[in-house]
DNA sequence: ATAAGTTGATTACCTTATGTAACTTACTAT
DNA sequence: ATAGTAAGTTACATAAGGTAATCAACTTAT
């Protein structure tokens, strides 16, 4: 199963923003550098799972991995040129939620 | 696992649009209304795949489901208000993709 | 009448993806 | 020595997704 007429560039961009957390994380990392653990809290995703993702969003240009060999080491992660371009997009998804996702039990957010 | 700092409608829309498959089908269904084998052999997603993600998008308002009893029988999908306010969103997705996604080995598309 | 075909789904079965918790490396502080 | 820290990784369990066969309900072909 694989003949779609969708744009293949299209394809390629979803099938990045649709891996579960990807948009999490970089919707994060748009409010500045990060260190692992920073993010894995904010975002309330496993280490497993982060590490993978960050792995792959640096092969895909999005993030880049700078390493510190302080004690103990620290690593810090931030948005490329690429990554950067993304945040209209989260913006659009973040206006638009704020428009038609209801509250329900949630609380809120500070930009309710 | 299940602290973040972020707002939950975003989240919400996130988790929406990051659940594989989902965004292609409204982006699919942005060309007007569908049929199921339509929508299927379009997007290159499961028949199970496709049933689950059209059930999960009517229960959220998302996309509206028609029956016309004829035979074979008849169902149309299409978008609602809700689903069709997505819009900007995959476009600006569609946009970021014809700026930062290679073509590498990959067609094109009348777009490009 | 019986067999075959249609659409939208579902079921059984197998392979990935994700979550949890324990463990690793390398170095510091007690 | 012992414990602690950051960033991962590993082993193991559960959930999600893919494939192919099958179903319901009705029509057309033989």
């Amino acid at each position: 199963m694989k003949q779609s007429t969708i744009c293949p560039k299209f394809e390629k961009a979803i099938s990045l923003l649709s891996q579960r957390w990807t948009g999490l994380v970089i919707y994060q990392l748009l409010s500045g550098t990060q260190r692992f653990s920073e993010i894995q809290s904010a975002v309330g995703i496993s280490g497993k799972v982060l590490s993978d993702r960050l792995k792959d969003l640096e092969v895909q240009g999005v993030v880049k991995r700078e390493v510190f060999p302080e004690t103990p080491v620290i690593i810090e992660y931030s948005l490329t040129e690429k990554g950067h371009s993304l945040e209209p997009v989260l913006k659009e998804i973040e206006n638009w939620s704020h428009v038609w996702v209801s509250s329900e039990d949630d609380g809120s957010c500070e930009i309710d």
